[in-house]
RNA sequence: GCGGGAGUGGCGGAAUUGGCAGACGCGCUGGAUUUAGGAUCCAGUGUCGAAAGACGUAGGGGUUCAAGUCCCCUCUCCCGCACCA
């Protein structure tokens, strides 16, 4: 044995691996984001970030969400909230079936071994999560209150179940709601979707349009702008008149809507979409019936897709009918087709071809009159392209003169005398279809009885909790799996205490996600769906963090949902989510990755290469939080190298813990408060790639005071490296965990708060001023931050390379915007 | 088609209210130290130019003492919606 140089115990290299092992334990114990104590002084924050799906283990995707979400949660502790950051699992869904179908298992066990799993990664991760408030909507604790909200809103008449021609998903074997149909395509599958006719249950958000819509003024500034637009085109209120028509041999006159009643006049035929129960009923006994018939059938085959070519022919059939004019009694003639959308509006159109485009394809192909009303340069009959702007109205009796918006305040007064028509609004925004046709999610609390109908399960037999898996085939096969649990399905009817069936569909797992943050306020209440005395602690949602994939979905119903609990006097708030960052996408080589492409990156293997601090920094550096990261084009490498740069600087401090800073070198104390200060405000404006930036400035200013400056014993070190410190624990937690043990504290460094900004030092001693000629530097002043304007004008006006610059010119006039700027304009 | 957003070095990205373009990092070049290094430290790094200097934020025009930032036009890319009457 040598009797050499004596080494300390502590290791000399960093090591993530090491300082992973030895601080995951102490956390544990010492548990440092719980929030649920009552008498905690602290004011309440609540952080939220989007709850994931335990598809597998955690992504790189989740990689980028937790570390960015952390960084807020972790921020507002500092700065002495108690903060609410829960997680859980959004854990009912198509996946989970389809892996047991494959598998042969229960879905459950799927579910809950991946659960474990994300848990687990998410403990390694350091999530700064609240490990007691953990919910899963798929355990029956849960998903008993989705029956509650859902009988709750049956009540009050916003959950019903009609009979309509709905999405399908062939692959999936399930009806999709409207928001779950991206470009004709299943969201989750991408399978073409297809029409199909079924009894369904939907939840009436179309009564809550206009609040939806008008409340978004309150999000402002407050949520990205794409969100709140996407949203208002999603709801796409539109103004305009519905105006009855008679029609021949029809008892009833039709109501259409339009948003250019002023075009009235210009009205040639009418049509009605294909699909509509009028259509049929039109079309019944006609001359066209077969015709009709064997249209309606060609329709129904076709799917949205290519209902979607917009620039295919149009395509109808005339069903020997006509529609009566309501301003000048002329006769329309009516036409079946798909152009016409039947669950918009009253799924009956006037047509004008002259001034809508549709309108003009159709009487292009069948040859129908072209009326121009409003004049234009071109004549839509010869060029093909109908003029929609605004213009003087001709051919069209008392409107002639006026323009777009006379001529509709003035045709609505007209039609308005005889009740032929009134000013109308209408939403893009449909009923939530929330039905559907498989196993694994929570069962509708409904039972259907021959002779009482539609029967709520009474409140104290929820939950209605699902069949075992056991024995049942969860092969998708167009029917839920549910109906075949005989045991399950057949009940007493509550009512009348007859055979009755329960309702074999269940529920969108959307519903789960539309209420879950308030179901973190209290977890494990078994007696109410959230404590209202909680939520009024609690909510609304300080900051939200999630993908933008949610902007239309998931906000919309959470949403609408608030509004329904406001109204049920159960919250006083309206909208959930106060704050909304959408953090971008993880990418590899420009796309998206995915094992087919072949460009997944495992998040396991990056957090063993590198570290998990390291590749939290990265996730945090790499740009906005809004912005993709392509991960080809980032260093986690060099996110380890300046982790381990900083942690260094901990060994390097000599000064002893509660050494007094305002003894230590000014120079560095001044770096270190104008860093804090600007990251604080970087953090607050969501540039946390900015916070770090400014984290690596102090470290670098630290590392060159040691060396070459007032060296580590100066206290002006111990503050700067305790900050390092400090502001690494937002992104960093074990580095900077080790580096605060280093620094000779106790843990936890996540709770050290945030250091107090001296403004006293934020005050330079002097000043670069910038002096210009004709707007080019010509020459630098070293000046008082006090100096008034005068001054600077005379000391820029003496300058040698001012006089050289002017050669000899006058002088047109000097801007001076003192002390950091001084332009002096020539002649 | 309609609506929205974005174009800054070799790369990721900085730049309150118009006020030194390129912070911070990656990469690269050179040096120091080292038996060695995918370690550490130091210096350099927009383009042209020996330098002085000139040019430079997709392209063109404008407003201004001053424009990456404001206005108009063009181009390119990305996103959302898509027969919503």
């Amino acid at each position: 044995m040598s009797d050499a140089v004596v080494t300390s115990a502590e290791p000399i290299e960093y090591d993530p691996a090491a300082m992973q092992e030895r601080w995951l334990p102490v956390w544990d114990q010492l548990a440092p984001f719980r929030s649920g104590n009552p008498d905690d002084p602290r004011p309440p924050k609540y952080v939220l970030d989007m709850f994931p799906y335990p598809s597998g283990d955690l992504h790189m995707g989740h990689a980028e969400a937790y570390a960015l979400g952390d960084v807020i949660a972790r921020y507002w502790a500092q700065r002495g909230y108690n903060v609410m950051h829960p997680i859980g699992w959004d854990a009912f869904g198509l996946p989970a079936e389809n892996a047991a179908i494959k598998r042969g298992e229960d879905p459950a066990v799927w579910t809950y071994e991946n659960i474990a799993t994300q848990k687990a990664s998410m403990r390694r991760y350091a999530c700064s999560f609240d490990w007691d408030r953990v919910l899963n909507t798929c355990d029956p604790e849960y998903y008993r209150w989705n029956q509650w909200i859902f009988l709750q809103m049956y009540e009050r008449g916003l959950a019903y179940r009609k009979d309509s021609a709905v999405n399908w998903c062939p692959t999936d074997q399930t009806v999709l709601a409207n928001e779950q149909v991206i470009g004709g395509r299943c969201e989750r599958c991408d399978s073409i979707v297809t029409k199909k006719k079924l009894t369904q249950w939907y939840l009436r958000i179309t009564d809550y349009a206009e609040r939806l819509l008008d409340d978004m003024a309150q999000l402002q500034g407050k949520w990205p702008d794409k969100v709140l637009l996407m949203q208002q085109n999603w709801i796409g209120r539109s103004t305009g008149a519905n105006v009855q028509f008679e029609i021949t041999d029809h008892p009833q006159p039709v109501t259409v809507y339009t948003t250019r009643p002023d075009t009235l006049f210009g009205a040639t035929f009418f049509v009605v979409a294909v699909d509509s129960e009028l259509a049929a009923e039109l079309a019944s006994g006609g001359p066209a019936e077969d015709e009709f018939n064997e249209y309606l059938e060609q329709v129904k085959q076709s799917s949205d897709i290519d209902r979607m070519a917009t620039d295919r022919p149009k395509t109808g059939v005339f069903l020997h009918r006509y529609a009566i004019n309501p301003v000048n009694g002329e006769q329309l003639p009516v036409y079946a087709s798909d152009y016409v959308l039947a669950d918009y509006g009253t799924g009956a159109v006037m047509a004008v071809p002259a001034h809508d485009q549709r309108d003009l394809d159709f009487a292009r192909a069948f040859d129908l009159p072209v009326r121009v009303v409003v004049a234009a340069d071109s004549d839509p009959a010869v060029t093909g392209e109908a003029t929609a702007d605004d213009g003087v109205h001709v051919n069209s009796g008392p409107l002639d003169g006026l323009g777009k918006d006379e001529a509709i305040s003035k045709i609505i007064e007209l039609l308005a005398v005889d009740e032929r028509g009134e000013s109308a609004i209408n939403y893009r925004l449909r009923d939530w279809l929330i039905s559907r046709q498989r196993y694994w999610g929570t069962p509708i609390p409904i039972i259907h009885c021959p002779s009482c109908g539609e029967v709520p399960v009474p409140l104290d037999q929820l939950p209605v909790e699902l069949p075992s898996a056991q024995g049942l085939d969860l092969q998708p096969k167009g029917s839920s799996p549910l109906g075949a649990a005989e045991d399950w399905v057949n009940v007493d009817c509550p009512r009348c205490g007859g055979a009755a069936r329960r309702d074999t569909d269940t529920m969108d797992t959307f519903f789960d996600s539309s209420w879950y943050f308030l179901r973190f306020l209290d977890p494990h209440n078994s007696t109410e769906a959230f404590d209202p005395q909680q939520a009024q602690k609690w909510l609304p949602v300080d900051q939200y963090v999630g993908g933008v994939t949610h902007a239309i979905l998931h906000l919309l119903y959470a949403r609408f949902f608030t509004k329904v609990f406001f109204d049920m006097g159960l919250v006083s708030f309206e909208e959930p989510f106060e704050r909304l960052l959408n953090q971008g996408m993880v990418q590899m080589d420009g796309s998206a990755m995915s094992k087919s492409r072949g460009n997944l990156v495992r998040l396991s293997d990056e957090l063993v290469d590198h570290g998990v601090d390291a590749v939290r920094l990265t996730m945090v550096f790499a740009g906005p939080p809004e912005d993709d990261i392509d991960w080809a084009d980032v260093s986690p490498a060099g996110a380890k190298k300046f982790l381990a740069r900083a942690w260094r600087l901990a060994g390097d401090v000599t000064s002893p813990v509660g050494v007094d800073p305002t003894t230590g070198n000014e120079a560095l104390r001044k770096v270190t408060h104008r860093m804090v200060s600007e990251a604080q405000q970087a953090v607050e404006a969501y540039r946390f790639n900015v916070a770090v930036a400014k984290t690596m400035e102090l470290v670098n200013a630290v590392r060159k005071a040691i060396d070459s400056g007032c060296g580590g014993a100066d206290p002006a070190v111990r503050e700067a490296t305790e900050a390092v410190a400090i502001m690494l624990s937002l992104v960093a937690p074990y580095t900077a965990e080790d580096m605060w043990s280093r620094l000779g504290h106790e843990p936890c460094v996540a709770l050290a708060g945030w250091p107090k900004v001296d403004d006293a030092l934020l005050v330079a001693d002097s000043v670069t001023c910038v002096v210009q000629v004709a707007g080019k530097v010509r020459a630098r002043l070293e000046v008082s931050p006090q100096i008034d304007e005068d001054e600077l004008r005379e000391l820029a006006l003496a300058e040698p390379s001012v006089v050289t610059s002017l050669d000899g010119r006058g002088i047109r006039t000097v801007i001076v915007r003192a002390p950091k700027l001084v332009n002096i304009v020539p002649e």
